[in-house]
DNA sequence: ATGTAACAGTTGTAATTGTAACTAACAAGA
DNA sequence: TCTTGTTAGTTACAATTACAACTGTTACAT
């Protein structure tokens, strides 16, 4: 049985993403879960925050690739836990204006310290060059 | 406020890797949902079936990063579709073999077709030697 | 052989999620 | 003003999932 002009599913790219992917997310989630009990979704959204500034709940669906539903109930769980404050937007008052308050910020600045380190170690063994190259690919794929 | 030394988290590898990730999945997820109405979960053990043989659901744990509960129930959806058969082990009759009966490798063989052209397509844009050192970079990774 | 611990896989239950339907706010043409 | 259509965000309910407790099997020291 030939197996010419068989994909190889070794390198099917989703399948690799997801392995890849998978495995940082759930080594990364103890840190924000033990520390603040927060759920992955609760972590994006206060990542996005953070890292982008003030955000409406429709940015970081787009942002953060997440159901709108799923963005609803974490902003409702970081605003319950102080974390975050929503403002009605003058111009449009349907859509709210998302911060993090003092507090969240604060917490959201030591997870990023958490989240260098964890990052300098998972790079730990890939040369930079290759760094460059995979930040690039990974862009590229999630913009397209 | 200095910026100096603060980690930049729009190079966050986790973060990075989950777009990329979430992006192929979700848009993948549509042919094997439609086609045969398979969860994500039942996609991914027919993947490991189809891919590396018969396989315990351990071994499939272990390989697919996903938690027992779900594939003793993504192995019940599939074997339910008559895509799976299960076999007790002779020697440790705790765990069993999984394997594809032949309409669930059809199945298998017809979404790997369609997975090569989805793969070629979001490879689109991406010059061969990056996209090694992107397979390269995944699977290191996932391993470690 | 017997007791204890480990392991493969399943199931009950509670938490999380997705889908569709909803409310409230805007927009723009008749 | 009064439709009609769109958008931001929420909620009800059903589907999916995780966690812990469970059954049945094996390993192995006593």
């Amino acid at each position: 049985m030939s197996k010419i002009r068989t994909f190889d599913m070794h390198k099917f790219l989703p399948y690799l993403l997801n392995q890849a992917s998978e495995k940082s997310g759930l080594a990364f989630e103890r840190h924000y879960k033990a520390r603040y009990g927060m759920l992955r979704a609760e972590w994006r959204v206060m990542f996005h925050l953070g890292s982008f500034g003030s955000l409406s709940a429709t940015d970081i669906t787009f942002r953060a690739l997440m159901h709108k539903t799923k963005i609803s109930r974490a902003v409702r769980a970081l605003e319950l836990k102080g974390f975050l404050k929503r403002a009605r937007q003058k111009l449009d008052r349907r859509s709210e204006s998302l911060q993090l308050t003092a507090l969240g910020f604060r917490a959201f600045e030591k997870l990023r310290i958490v989240a260098g380190e964890f990052d300098k170690e998972i790079c730990k063994g890939l040369p930079e060059a290759d760094l460059m190259v995979l930040r690039k690919c990974l862009s590229k794929l999630a913009k397209n």
